[in-house]
DNA sequence: AATCTGACTTACCAATCGGTAAGGGGTACG
DNA sequence: CGTACCCCTTACCGATTGGTAAGTCAGATT
């Protein structure tokens, strides 16, 4: 009973049998806890033990805690930016509430797909400088949003006194919000709710004896 | 220099001068921080600083961290409650829309004076007894939201097959929203902005040529 | 003058956290 | 058969955190 016996692997040899992990996989559980606890009030002995490995274990596939936050967020806000692309360079012919409104539907349905990590990316504070990083590409979007619904003032289909910042903010808030309460296994598929979102934004709730287009 | 000299009350008497604290001015200091950095990202010793004090003197007003929590957090969720069942008791001959519109009004305003408590109201994760507690009266604010239009649905004024919870869900998701990016700084006053909110909320984004109530 | 109380202070603690060091089992390849 | 590499382990560390113990000083009360 010398102190050499230092058994290694001995949980991993009881497994059955287990794929290795990488960094995606390590990634996806950790926003898991992430998403349901808060960054700050996940430890990676939580993440660890939720994929039945021991926390330096994460130190193999990502160079630490704030390295595993990038790494999911940098792939939300890129679908989220190539998204807005599509939206922001359709072609000028079309209106641009019509673009709009195609934004404000492919957000939903991105949110709703990477809520995990959009939810996440929602609840950034800016306590660290990669947070800030991501902050600031937020604001990008944006403003990006907003420039949209200012081009629909110029061209009349909003009406001119709207402040397209505010409206804005409004309606992405409401993809935002969504992400924070939609359940999978709600009575609404995903795929439905992105038109409820995008027909209440357009014209909110939806009353009798209003005109509808 | 014997260790007797255990200096107290040494930086107080450097002060020029400085009013006792009481419970309620440590809580607003707190949620100050806790609105800008999270609450599980701010130390107690970050409060103290903030208020001029050392850390042991929170203890003297507050129970602990949690304390301090459930104190802001519970006159939030009073001040909500309490607007909920004006809106909820306004007379039954009072069109189901139009409470909604006050509570969405009033939600609004509340909002944004209660800032700072609101918002860490709103990321809540119920990693706690109290955390779960103030989660369970937030989801029966929401219910009763959603019961307002379910009722509006049976009077139709609102289109049949509508979904009170969703939209309930997300007409409040966009006075949520509210808090997190409003500055009083802004251009438009927080007054102004309640009004934007209803008419967000009822009408969707201000098109021309839709008709307006 | 003596005492009490409100409002703090410094000094400390145990627990937890993110992170590191060092090593070991399994498999593929030479 | 050796050895190299991948993927992981146990054991540990320093820093930070929420929380506590005990003392203190100014001002009100007696």
């Amino acid at each position: 009973m010398s102190s050499k016996a230092r058994g290694a692997a001995s949980s991993r040899s009881q497994d059955p049998i287990r794929k290795p992990l990488d960094a995606d996989a390590v990634a996806t559980a950790a926003f898991e806890l992430f998403s349901r606890q808060g960054y700050n009030a996940t430890s990676l002995d939580q993440v660890a033990s939720a994929l039945g490995i021991s926390k330096a274990a994460i130190y193999y596939h990502h160079a630490g805690k704030e390295a595993i936050l990038r790494h999911g967020l940098d792939a939300a806000m890129a679908a989220l930016e190539s998204m807005l692309q599509e939206a922001v360079f359709q072609s000028t012919a079309n209106p641009p509430l019509d673009r709009f409104a195609y934004l404000v539907r492919r957000g939903s349905q991105i949110g709703l797909a990477h809520k995990a990590t959009v939810e996440v990316l929602l609840r950034l504070k800016g306590n660290s400088e990669i947070e800030r990083s991501l902050l600031k590409r937020r604001r990008a979007f944006d403003a990006a949003a907003a420039a949209i619904l200012r081009e629909a003032v110029t061209t009349g289909d909003l009406q001119a006194g709207s402040n397209p910042t505010v409206l804005a903010s409004l309606s992405i808030g409401v993809i935002n919000t969504l992400v924070e309460w939609y359940r999978p296994d709600r009575a609404i598929p995903a795929g439905e709710l992105a038109e409820v979102v995008v027909r209440f934004v357009m014209s909110g709730l939806p009353r009798t004896g209003t005109e509808r287009i």
